[in-house]
DNA sequence: GTCTATATTTTGATAGAC
DNA sequence: GTCTATCAAAATATAGAC
C-alpha cells in the first residue's frame, strides 16, 4: 500500500501531479484535499504551506496546463511554412499536446463546463494566445488567397472541441462500452486528426457557406 | 426575495428544473441539495421524499436529456430525404436541441470528463440511438456512392463536440472577453452550424484521407 | 405532500510541535 | 519543511409532526 516517494521528485511537485489527475478526474468540488494528500504521500498541512488554499493548488494547474498549450501552439507560427501546412500542424500540435498531457483536456471541459469560473488573466492571455495564432494563419491564408474567409473562433471551436472531446471520452465510451457493447471498434487518435485535418481544410477551400443552415 | 410558486407546476416538475439548472452549472459535486430546494422554494425533504437521494435525482435528469436528444435525432431518420440531407438535418437537430434545452451541453461536457460515472443502462441507451441513427444514415450515403468511408464515430465527434462545445461555452468566453477585452465579434450557432455542415460534406465528399495525419 | 428540527459525516483549513 | 491533532463550517440524509 505504502508507496515510496519517487527520490528527486520535489514534494510540491508530487502535489502538483496527484492534484492534477484528482482535478481532471473529479473536477474542483469533487477534488479532495485529503485525498490529493494522500495520494502524495503527504499531510495535508503540507498542501496549505505550499499551496495556501486548495483554489490556489487549482489555480497553479491550470496555469500550468494552458501555459503550455499556448506555448505549443504559438510555435506552429515560427516554421514560416504555407498556410495549409500552419493549419494542418495547428491541428496537430493541439492533437499531440493532449497526448502529452493526457489530464488536460478533462480540465478543459470543466472550465467551459463552469463558465471559466478558475480562470484568472494568466490563463485567459495563454488562450487568447491560441486564437491569435490561429487567426494569424487564417489571414495569411486569405491574403494568399488559399482560404475562404472565416470566423477565427469557429474554426478554434471546430478543430479543438473534437480533438478535446475524443481525448477525454476515452473512460466515457469504455462505460457505455461496458453498459451496452458496440460492434465497432474504436477509432485512434490519429484517425480524428486526419479527419478534422481534412474536413478544416476542405471547408477552407470551398466558397464561403451562406449564413443560414439548412434544415 | 421569496419568489411566489407558479402554480400549475407540480412540486416535482420544480425540483426537476432547478435541479437541472444546478447541476450544470456546477456539477454533481458541485451543486447543493441545499440551493435546489431553496430555490425550488421547497424543503429539502421533499426532495428526498420526491427521489430518493441527490444521485437518483441526477440521474433522473441525465435520463430525461439524453432521452430527449435520441428522441429528437431518430426523427430525422423517418424523413426519407436523400443521406446529404438527412446529414445536415442531423447536424441540425443536435444543434436545436442546444437552444431547446440549454443546459444539456453543460451535462454533456461534465459526464465526459468525468468518465460517464453517472450514466446508467438508460441514458446509454439514448446515446446508442444518436450514434446509430448517424451510422445509418452514413452507411446509406455510401450505399448510393455519394460518400466516402467513414468511422460513425469520428464523424459524431467532430458533429456534436463543436455544437456542444459553442452552446456551452457562451458563459465561458464571456467571461475570458471581461479579463482581456476581444476585437472580434462573437460568432452565432447558425456560424457554427454552417461551418459543421459545409466542413462535415466537404470531407465526406472528398476521397478517404490517408489514415496518417501530416505534420 | 409538506415542514421543522436534528443526526452524522465530510471537508477545508489551521495551530503548534519538531 | 514536515507532521499530529483539531476546529468550524458545510452538506447529505432522516425522524417525526402536521
Amino acid at each position: 500500500m505504502a508507496r515510496p516517494r519517487p527520490a528527486g521528485v520535489s514534494t510540491k511537485q508530487r502535489i502538483l501531479d496527484t492534484a492534477l489527475e484528482e482535478f481532471a478526474a473529479r473536477g474542483f468540488d469533487g477534488a479532495k484535499v485529503e485525498r490529493i494528500a494522500a495520494r502524495a504521500r503527504v499531510n495535508k498541512a503540507m498542501l496549505y504551506y505550499h499551496f495556501g488554499s486548495k483554489a490556489a493548488l487549482y489555480v497553479a494547474i491550470l496555469r500550468e496546463q494552458f501555459g503550455a498549450l499556448g506555448e505549443a501552439v504559438a510555435s506552429v507560427r515560427a516554421s514560416g511554412a504555407t498556410p495549409e501546412a500552419q493549419l494542418k500542424r495547428f491541428i496537430d500540435t493541439i492533437a499531440r499536446e493532449t497526448v502529452a498531457r493526457p489530464h488536460f483536456p478533462h480540465l478543459w471541459l470543466r472550465e467551459i463546463a463552469e463558465g471559466g469560473r478558475h480562470l484568472d488573466a494568466t490563463v485567459v492571455l495563454a488562450l487568447r494566445r491560441v486564437l491569435e495564432t490561429l487567426a494569424a494563419i487564417l489571414a495569411d491564408g486569405q491574403r494568399a488567397g488559399v482560404f475562404t474567409p472565416a470566423h477565427p473562433l469557429v474554426i478554434q471551436i471546430s478543430v479543438v472541441a473534437p480533438l478535446m472531446f475524443f481525448a477525454a471520452s476515452a473512460p466515457f465510451r469504455a462505460r457505455i462500452a461496458k453498459l451496452v457493447p458496440l460492434s465497432t471498434k474504436t477509432p485512434e487518435l490519429d484517425d480524428v486528426i486526419a479527419h478534422v485535418q481534412a474536413a478544416t481544410l476542405a471547408m477552407l477551400a470551398a466558397p464561403a457557406p451562406s449564413r443560414r443552415p439548412k434544415r
